[in-house]
RNA sequence: GCUUGUGUAGCGUAAUUGGUUAACGCAUCCGUCUGAUACGCGGAAGAUUGGUGGUUCGAUUCCAUCCACAAGCACCA
């Protein structure tokens, strides 16, 4: 017996079929049981247990399952170690507010080891709410063997990375400039300067400072900025080479002396009223309003103005090498300011970088340790070399002083007729998220990958991984490698791996170490050498590691240097450090030393994210991949849009729309959700997530589904059917419909088993959901309905059985992927009563989930095009029957004597034919007839040139073709049809077209109810007889019978007798057609009489009736 | 600001890669069928394919430009 439902409840499914997984270890086995040899890798992002899972999530995790399960179902062993990110920002943050305190505590209030201990602690908080999603959802991961990137293997395996980018020379120590918040003392990563309300709109006090040209008396150059602190540290100007500046003669606004003034001539205009030739130094007036200038007495391009040399505008400290001269740089515009940029290399990305370039030094002092350090310390304030201003805030720090430093710099550049102009401007500017205070811009030191070095390497052997969609790949991707920099690995943070490199005191010796074994060794030697009784740290995190002290070749002492790294390096590293450091092969100098099985899992066949990990995890992966091994990491990797809300909103928890994931994997099954997500748009377009929509799938999709097997099951319990082997009919003995529809099964199979390949889950959902709904459903089921509970067993019931069977279990296994709960249930039940039988066969019915099954490819020899195109004849032309019998009131019930078809061409006859019962018993007519072209004129017809292969030949002359096939007149399409080609006149062209350059339909035969759809044209034959009405009342009466039944509840199989009442009509529709009532109905005996009780019932012509219907005893 | 992506009926998505009635589903309205299916079927209404220009005999599709949305990267004088 197969089980049968009332109604369909996915939530339960889950329930019923994760118990199922676990007792049984389907997962398990579904590895173990795959031939090691045949590998599908994949690789596990690690998600940070530190925040609550998103719906996100689901999306993301169902595309990694689907084609996990995709290829296991394919007989590949896809193994699954799940991972867990625990280092990073996020969590120090989370700690250090449940504790109350800053960056600033940490070693103070807080010991470094009680905030790590912390950290490591708070990291897995949330691990149980993350393992129920992933299981709720029927993600299938190896949870029990994660990596977890604090472990010490981990941490050691990273090492032994970064030494390998080490020896090649690839780790350098550098200046550079980062955000930097003086008043937190810390620098941010880019991280902490996205957050929201970082950037606020402030108003600064601006200035355009007068830069004097070398030996001259009063010419200036002029340079605009917001930040007039940085002016003491300038040592350059900056021009845009294509740019084209004029020098202006003028007054000075504060001094009244007469000045000449470069800068871009798109800009005059922004401080320049007009020319005015007879200005005297009275036009120049104070404030902001633009005065006039008295010519322009030069103009030249950027590259013309490159290389003039200036004073030094504030000579406090002087540069040691060649300074003040305008240069080139490529950022310079004239959006605002003057179109020259002022350059301090300390306190600009921009700025070190083009004053690298041009061989301009940075202006720098030496601190109490004779180290270089900038004119601003790491307080935000002025050293003492400035000293009109030393000891002051650049910024608001929350000094209390009369005036911004800015205000008492442009004050003093006026005095000195060093200031051309100033005001405030309102801008938006970087502000620590902290202590909400501006942040600079500093040169602080950090450790570097020279991931530029591999720029080019990297982008060649992107160029092999299939991108889905391509655009992230060559678009996002490509182009962020093709500018890459170096990669900066420095955080100067508490909860991290720490970068194993050891110093000496001048920095001049260092060593990287690269396992635990190493660093015991060198913990040996250096206790040797320095008198020491250091012992190799338990654990390897700060602040254990940073009590370790190397010891160099001549002897030196080496301390660690204190960053940690990035902590995108930790998860890039998942490839390696997942598996651990293999000490043997280490030892024996291999270069990939990690445990298996390493070998047989890189790189990855597959990998799949969100797009904004293209820069975070996909990059890592990558770039370590190819600088440490010159390989890739993964060969196709999926990356998903983001999830809005149903109105395309972000999703947020202060918005307050953002879904739960939870409650929608209860309410509607994890199936149904994430079907929805894969079928409704492809998973790299966002998706706007509405509920509805998941509702519509549990209808259409998993409703038809189910409404499928609960008919099978219904007749197939009745009848006792069960698949047996060597019983099966051969599908080619099987009638038409059966054979159309395995042909749709494996044309399906075919379809789904490729589009899964390729990665496209969209396409292979949609296709499914055809095939359910269109084809097996409301076409195979609903023309079936007849054979299964028509009658005894027979070959006919028998094939029917089989066919839907197949059909069953085929498309189980095909959605497998996507619905692992719903498929698993369904060939469970359809396979429960068969499993031992089919296992001596071998059969594939024999497997205790489908998620240990192999789906085989799809059986091309059954599949045919031929008879797939008649069946969509079929189908049309019975819809386009019954569209003519609704626009003329013919109930379907009524039946007709006649449908006539025009023949397009000789195969078309031939194929509806085939299929001519289907047609007659679904519209109810009689009888098709065809109409040959015979009888001239009877058809009225319409042609149309056929646009794509006309259109290639005529070119341009196609206008006027068209204009003329389409007058011709019915006679003319008589002369082509008969001579099959036509000699078309353009101008003086001759063009000699045949029948395949047209397209003719039907589109009316006269005296006919006709309707057409494309070149498909069907009339109907209205004309009722007698006996056609007397039919027609005896179906009205088989469905009332029927339902009287239904409402009585009497079973299927029940036999009744039937009294209805007197009248003429009904009484000659009973004469003719008794039989076919009794037989419909089950009825042993019919008559009309006068019923004892029963039922009222209405017919059509307003006829009223009482029927009596009883059961059999 | 730069880069990338998206824009088709109220909503969600198609369109054989440049070929002529722009398709499907949901929702709405009207009608209808059913002994698996409150499901199906039939019909109606609903679109200037974001705007403008261009290439072409022909553009939803290619190009340019603008607009809107989203993301990423910058944010600097």
């Amino acid at each position: 017996m197969y089980k049968s439902y009332k109604q369909l409840n996915l939530p339960e499914i889950d329930q019923e079929i994760l118990q199922f997984w676990e007792n049984e270890k389907i997962f398990d086995r579904s590895i173990q049981e795959r031939d090691p040899e045949k590998t599908y890798v994949f690789y596990e992002g690690p998600p940070s247990a530190n925040g609550l899972p998103g719906i996100h999530h689901v999306m993301a995790r169902a595309i990694k399952d689907i084609f996990c399960r995709f290829h296991t179902l394919q007989g590949e062993r896809v193994d699954r170690k799940g991972g867990w990110d625990t280092h990073g920002l996020p969590i120090e943050l989370s700690v250090e507010k449940e504790l109350g305190i800053t960056k600033d505590d940490i070693g103070k209030k807080i010991s470094v080891d009680e905030y790590n201990q912390k950290c490591r602690e708070t990291v897995m908080r949330y691990k149980d709410i993350w393992d129920d999603l992933t299981r709720k959802m029927g993600y299938w991961v190896d949870l029990d063997n994660p990596y977890i990137t604090y472990e010490n293997s981990y941490i050691e395996s990273v090492w032994f990375l970064l030494q390998r980018l080490h020896r090649k020379g690839l780790m350098y120590k550098g200046y550079t400039i980062q955000p930097f918040s003086p008043a937190a003392g810390t620098g941010l990563s880019s991280h902490e300067l996205n957050m929201p309300g970082a950037y606020k709109e402030i108003r600064d006090t601006s200035a355009v400072a007068q830069f004097k040209v070398k030996d001259t008396d009063n010419e200036y150059i002029v340079a605009w900025t917001t930040t007039p602190w940085t002016l003491p540290s300038n040592t350059a100007l900056a021009v845009g080479k294509k740019i084209p500046y004029v020098k202006v003669s003028t007054f000075n606004r504060y001094t009244q002396e007469p000045i000449f003034v470069t800068l871009a001539k798109d800009r005059l205009n922004a401080y320049f009223s007009e020319a005015k030739p007879d200005m005297t130094a009275a036009d120049a007036v104070p404030g902001n309003k633009p005065y006039p200038y008295i010519e322009i007495v030069a103009e030249m391009t950027g590259a013309e103005l490159a290389g003039t040399r200036y004073e030094q505008l504030m000579p406090y400290v002087k540069p040691e090498g060649d300074a003040f001269r305008v240069i080139v740089g490529d950022f310079v515009s004239t959006e605002d300011g003057t179109g020259i940029v002022h350059i301090a290399p300390t306190f600009g990305a921009d700025d070190m970088r083009v004053a690298k370039e041009n061989d301009i030094p940075a202006l720098l002092v030496k601190d109490e340790f004779d180290n270089p350090m900038p004119l601003v310390d790491r307080q935000g304030k002025f050293v003492a070399e400035v000293t009109d201003f030393a000891g002051r805030y650049v910024k608001d720090y929350g000094q209390k002083e009369d005036r911004p430093t800015d205000v008492d710099i442009v004050i003093k550049l006026k005095e000195e007729n060093k200031l051309f102009h100033s005001e405030k401007y309102l801008h938006s500017y970087p502000h620590c998220w902290r202590t909400d205070r501006p942040v600079l811009y500093y040169p602080l030191d950090s450790w570097f990958v020279r991931a530029s070095d591999y720029k080019e390497r990297m982008s060649e052997l992107n160029k092999t991984i299939n991108w889905k969609p391509t655009s992230t790949g060559e678009g996002r991707f490509g182009k962020w490698l093709e500018n890459l920099q170096d990669w900066n690995l420095s955080r100067s943070r508490f909860w991290g791996i720490p970068l194993p490199i050891w110093r000496t005191e001048d920095g001049k010796q260092e060593l990287c170490i690269g396992s635990i074994p190493e660093l015991t060794r060198e913990v040996e030697k250096a206790n040797k050498a320095l008198g020491l009784n250091q012992e190799v740290p338990k654990d390897l995190h700060r602040p254990y590691i940073d009590d370790v002290v190397l010891v160099s070749e001549d002897g030196q002492a080496m301390k660690r240097e204190l960053d940690l790294i990035d902590v995108w390096f930790d998860s890039g590293s998942m490839p390696y450090a997942q598996w651990g450091l293999d000490y043997e092969k280490l030892a024996a100098g291999d270069e990939q030393p990690f445990n298996a099985p390493f070998g047989q899992s890189y790189p990855a066949n597959f990998i799949a994210e969100g797009v904004d990990q293209t820069r975070g995890w996909f990059y890592t992966l990558h770039a370590i991949a190819v600088m440490a091994y010159d390989t890739v990491s993964f060969k196709n990797v999926v990356s998903n849009g983001l999830v809005l809300d149903k109105n395309g909103q972000k999703m947020s928890k202060r918005l307050g729309n953002a879904a739960d994931p939870f409650k929608t994997l209860e309410q509607y099954g994890a199936d149904a959700t994430r079907w929805y997500m894969m079928a409704n748009s492809d998973p790299w377009d966002n998706l706007k997530f509405d509920l509805e929509g998941i509702e519509e799938v549990r209808r259409k999709l998993f409703g038809t589904l189910f409404n499928t097997y609960s008919f099978f099951t219904l007749y197939a319990n009745i009848d006792k059917w069960q698949p047996q082997a060597g019983q099966s009919i051969p599908v080619a003995d099987r009638p038409e419909i059966d054979r159309w529809v395995i042909s749709k099964l494996n044309s399906l199979s075919k379809e789904v088993q490729e589009q899964f390949s390729a990665y496209e889950p969209t396409r292979a959902c949609r296709a499914v959901e055809r095939f359910v709904d269109e084809h097996l459903s409301n076409w195979y089921v609903r023309l079936c309905r007849r054979r299964f509970w028509k009658g005894e067993m027979n070959a006919d019931k028998q094939a029917a059985y089989e066919t839907l069977y197949e059909c069953l279990v085929t498309t189980a296994q095909l959605m497998s992927p996507v619905a692992p709960f719903f498929s698993d249930w369904l060939y469970r039940n359809l396979t429960e009563g068969v499993k031992d039988d089919a296992k001596k066969e071998g059969s594939r019915l024999q497997f205790d989930s489908v998620h240990l099954s192999l789906l085989e490819p799809a059986n091309e020899s059954l599949i045919d095009l031929g008879l797939e195109e008649r069946m969509d004849y079929a189908q049309r032309i019975s819809s386009l029957v019954l569209s003519i019998r609704k626009k003329d009131m013919i109930r379907v019930r009524q039946p007709l004597q006649k449908i006539l078809l025009p023949v397009l061409d000789a195969g078309f006859e031939r194929q509806v034919e085939e299929v001519k019962d289907l047609i007659l018993a679904e519209v109810n007519v009689k009888e098709i007839a065809y109409l040959r072209d015979d009888e001239e004129g009877f058809l009225k017809k319409r042609i149309k040139p056929n646009f794509k292969t006309l259109g290639k030949r005529l070119g341009k002359n196609m206008k006027a073709a068209a204009q003329a096939i389409n007058q011709f007149n019915q006679d003319d399409i008589a002369a082509l049809e008969k001579s099959g080609t036509y000699t078309l006149v353009v101008g003086d062209e001759n063009f000699e077209l045949t029948m395949e350059d047209f397209e003719i339909t039907t589109e009316d035969i006269p005296g006919w109810k006709v309707a057409t759809d494309g070149s498909l044209t069907v009339a109907l034959d209205l004309t009722l007889t007698d006996l056609l009405e007397d039919e027609g009342m005896a179906r009205e009466l088989v469905n009332r019978i029927q339902n009287i039944r239904k409402d009585k509840n009497f079973e299927v199989m029940d036999r009744i007798t039937v009294v209805i009442s007197e009248d003429p009509t009904i009484a000659r529709a009973v004469t003719n057609f008794g039989d076919l009532i009794k037989g419909e109905v089950l009825a042993d005996e019919l008559s009309i009489g006068t019923p004892n009780g029963g039922e009222a019932i209405e017919l059509p012509g307003e006829l009223q009736a009482t029927i009596e219907v009883n059961k059999r005893s």
